[in-house]
DNA sequence: ATGGCACAGCTTTTT
DNA sequence: GCTGTGCCAT
């Protein structure tokens, strides 16, 4: 499961024995279509396989690995897999796992970053670092960067370190050490961007530390400062595989091109339609290029798509088409007609969840020839995670069940980070920005004043922020309960280190830590409504140690791959980002927000022109292509943005979805059906008033020409409400309860399942009796 | 040292 | 409209 602690590329090599196992049988070979089978048949030289949204590249791509191995190409070590994502490293080991079976060994799959730290531990020293350096998360990244911004005499409010870091970032990107920016960048940050980045790099390498660009490029530049070590490399990794080549940024590529530029077996697989991710630095450039990079390349085209139906590639494919410089992929199908991709335009927002909120509902009932599905197989995607918010709030009214995909990852969450700090602090008590971190955490009256107190002695002597404070108060130098506070720490941190070294059990030993420092403490005395819920991810902070031997194998890893996917049971519904949604699929999928500004966002459009626009319309199609059997397309007059109500026009990609696919829906508040009414009372006049605009523009215009008669919303059933005896039993007027979205309230009044309770934080809000516990439960949430 | 208040800023996100 | 941050008053 973790990235890079098994599979070892570097063990002695083998005797070359798996030449003679070249006539094993190949089943794989059978289960493929042609193009699959011309990719994977292709083993020398560099090979572009174009592989659409939902043509089986994994399958491909494990296949080939298999293939080459069968074949006595290659032997386990002698081939490196590269992903992304740790997901997609992980189901690329497990297919292969299963098409091998446990005998042999297992080529090098991770992402690039996993294996680029295993190449930089073993030469550090090369770039001046010692080979247990540390990767810094994003937040202590930031801290760093303020310190120095701070000390460099530069208003912070006018530069944010935000700003620095993403420059940065742009510059690790692109595979420029503080040397190598050019002239052209000067003027960046307040002219002070390279000297900034400079000074960043030398504070990284004294505190042995790393951020995540530095893992990739410390890599590049050992190998093209380090002929020798590259050429190793280049004689151990004969075969190169590398997935969504299209999301590549500079670094990346330098990277693949050193290590493939003597043999040239890499196979690069991707789809230049579906590159999203241009904002953090990936370059489409690198596929459309490949060709002329790797002279010869044979190019692939798997085109046959196994996911959609006809009327939804249709659609996609009409939307991708309005893009320039593309390579050009046909995708088809042999799969049954099935329905028409669903547009439908809504007043407001509001309206638009509502309408969602009904026809998941109904879907699940099964409606219009279609079979009854579960909320697994429905998804919501949105543009901007803030759009999340009206389905969230619609959802928990009419208590329908759902996840959101995505958002925080478990371990940038504040509890994490800081539980990790103790825990790194405990390992390593030179660990000053876990010290930093922790030591007034919980508070134990060591502010600003008595941590700069603490620097000032630690640098006085040149030695950690513990030694400072260790010495600061056998000096005496500092008074009042802090001292007493900070005598308890530091002797917690020397107790805690030395059980480290002995003989210990480590999920104990967290969990002690956890207890003698207060922290959980802190959390239990936390009155607000997320304590019980960080509580929780403490716990499951401490479960995942489990898969681990020691403290110091779990932080060694833990940056890296630690995701926070938990696999529940009942049945959701989910909603994510498109971005989120890239390489996953569900039978019935909503795109809500297809309005100009919005969907192409305005920001991408004012930044990147039509490079943007082109970027926004890949999206526009990997949403379209994540549905299987039904895609709804959907967008609202009004919306209400930062507060404000905002009128927009549909979203120019709907002009470019292809009539003969769609099947334009009766919007239920435009013509008086359903609950339009409401909504248009509950709308304020000034969007009223923007409204008559938007009804005349020719967008809707369009739209009503093209509507069917046929309106969706049918009269509202009635809906089989399961009234949970024990939930409605329960409450009584008054009765304090918790909801894990709003808070702590009061019920106000109980109608059948449905309660309205007034909320602290949040105010009156209509929710299901089954999403609130009494208060008193919530109260004492074990740890 | 800390709690309260005013103010800015506000896509997308992996490692 | 909401949230996170920084400054000021306690």
């Amino acid at each position: 499961m973790n990235g890079f602690d098994e599979n070892d590329a570097f063990e002695a090599a083998a005797p070359l024995s798996q030449r003679a196992m070249a006539a094993r049988p190949q089943p794989y070979l059978d289960d493929l279509n042609p193009a699959q089978r011309a990719a994977v048949l292709a083993l020398d030289g560099p090979v572009l396989m174009l592989a659409g949204a939902g043509t089986g590249k994994t399958k491909a791509l494990t296949a080939r690995i298999v293939h080459l191995l069968n074949t006595g190409k290659a032997r386990p070590n002698e081939i490196l897999a590269v992903t992304f994502t740790n997901k997609a490293a992980r189901e690329m080991k497990d297919r292969v796992a299963r098409m091998l079976g446990q005998v042999e060994g297992m080529p090098w799959m991770g992402t690039f970053h996993s294996i680029s730290v295993k190449i930089l531990r073993r030469h550090a020293e090369l770039v001046g670092l010692k080979s247990n350096f540390t990767i810094l998360d994003t937040d202590d990244q930031l801290r760093l960067l303020k310190q120095l911004i701070v000390a460099a005499n530069i208003d912070e409010k006018r530069w944010p370190a935000r700003m620095l870091a993403g420059l940065i970032d742009t510059w690790k990107n692109r595979a420029w050490t503080p040397q190598k920016v050019p002239a052209s960048e000067a003027s960046a940050y307040n002219n002070r961007g390279t000297e900034l980045y400079d000074q960043y790099q030398a504070r990284l390498r004294a505190l042995n530390a790393t951020d995540f660009g530095d893992l990739l490029l410390h890599v590049v530049t050992i190998f093209q400062t380090h002929p020798d070590v590259l050429a190793q490399y280049q004689r151990w990794l004969k075969y190169i595989l590398v997935d969504e080549y299209q999301d590549t940024n500079v670094a990346q590529y330098l990277w693949l091109r050193l290590l493939a530029q003597s043999h040239r077996n890499i196979c690069c697989v991707g789809d230049d339609d579906q590159s999203i991710y241009g904002w953090r630095g990936a370059e489409v450039g690198n596929i459309l290029r490949f060709e002329k990079d790797f002279p010869g390349a044979e190019v692939v085209r798997l085109e046959q798509n196994y996911r959609s139906t006809p009327h939804i590639l249709a659609a996609a494919s009409g939307v991708i088409a309005s893009n320039a410089g593309r390579l050009g992929k046909t995708l088809w199908t042999d799969r049954d007609e099935g329905e028409k991709v669903r547009l439908i335009g809504h007043w407001d927002g509001e309206e638009e969840a509502r309408w969602i909120g009904d026809e998941v509902e109904s879907l699940q009932r099964g409606t219009r020839g279609l079979e009854p599905h579960g909320l697994d197989d429905m998804a919501i995607l949105v543009r901007a995670s803030h759009q999340m918010r009206a389905f969230e709030d619609r959802f928990l009214t009419i208590g329908l069940p759902y996840r959101v995909i995505g958002g925080p990852r478990f371990y940038e969450r504040l509890e994490i980070r800081d539980a990790m700090a103790y825990f790194r602090l405990a390992v390593s008590p030179d660990d000053d920005l876990a010290f930093e971190r922790v030591v007034n955490t919980p508070k134990r009256g060591l502010g600003d004043k008595a941590q700069q107190e603490i620097q000032r002695e630690a640098r006085a002597h040149g030695v950690t922020l513990l030694e400072g404070a260790r010495g600061l108060l056998a000096r005496a130098g500092l008074g009042g309960k802090g001292a007493g506070q900070l005598r308890g720490f530091i002797e917690g941190v020397d107790r805690w280190h030395a059980l480290t070294l002995t003989p210990h059990n480590h999920i104990a030993l967290a969990e002690q830590i956890l207890e003698e420092s207060g922290y959980t403490d802190m959390w239990q005395n936390d009155k607000t409504p997320e304590a019980p819920g960080r509580l929780e991810n403490l716990k499951e902070l401490v479960k995942a140690l489990e898969q681990f031997e020691n403290l110091q194998g779990f932080l060694e890893h833990v940056a890296l791959i630690m995701d926070n996917e938990t696999e529940e049971a009942a049945q959701k519904v989910s909603i994510m980002t498109l971005h989120a949604a890239k390489g996953l699929e569900f039978p019935i999928v909503f795109l809500p927000g297809w309005e100009d500004g919005l969907f192409p966002s305005q920001r991408s459009m004012d930044e990147s022109g039509l490079k943007g626009v082109e970027e926004e319309r890949r999206l526009a199609y990997v949403g379209i292509t994540r549905a299987e059997e039904l895609c709804t397309i959907s967008f609202a007059a009004n919306r209400r943005v930062y507060g404000q109500w905002q009128s927009a026009l549909p979203s120019r990609f709907i002009d470019e979805l292809p009539e003969a696919h769609v099947d334009v829906l009766t919007p239920p508040g435009l013509y008086g059906g359903g609950y339009g009414a409401a909504g248009i009372a509950s709308t304020s006049m000034d969007a009223r008033v923007a409204n008559a605009n938007v009804y005349n523009s020719p967008g809707w215009k369009r739209l009503q020409d093209r509507a069917s008669t046929r309106p969706v919303s049918q009269p509202r059933e009635q809906r089989n409400v399961t009234i949970d005896l024990d939930a409605v039993s329960s409450f009584t007027l008054g009765d304090r309860v918790f909801h894990q979205k709003f808070g702590y309230g009061a019920v106000v009044a109980i109608e059948g399942d449905k309660l309205d309770v007034d909320f602290d934080k949040a105010g009156m809000k209509k929710i299901v009796a089954r999403f609130v516990v009494a208060a008193s439960q919530a109260d004492d949430v074990p740890f």
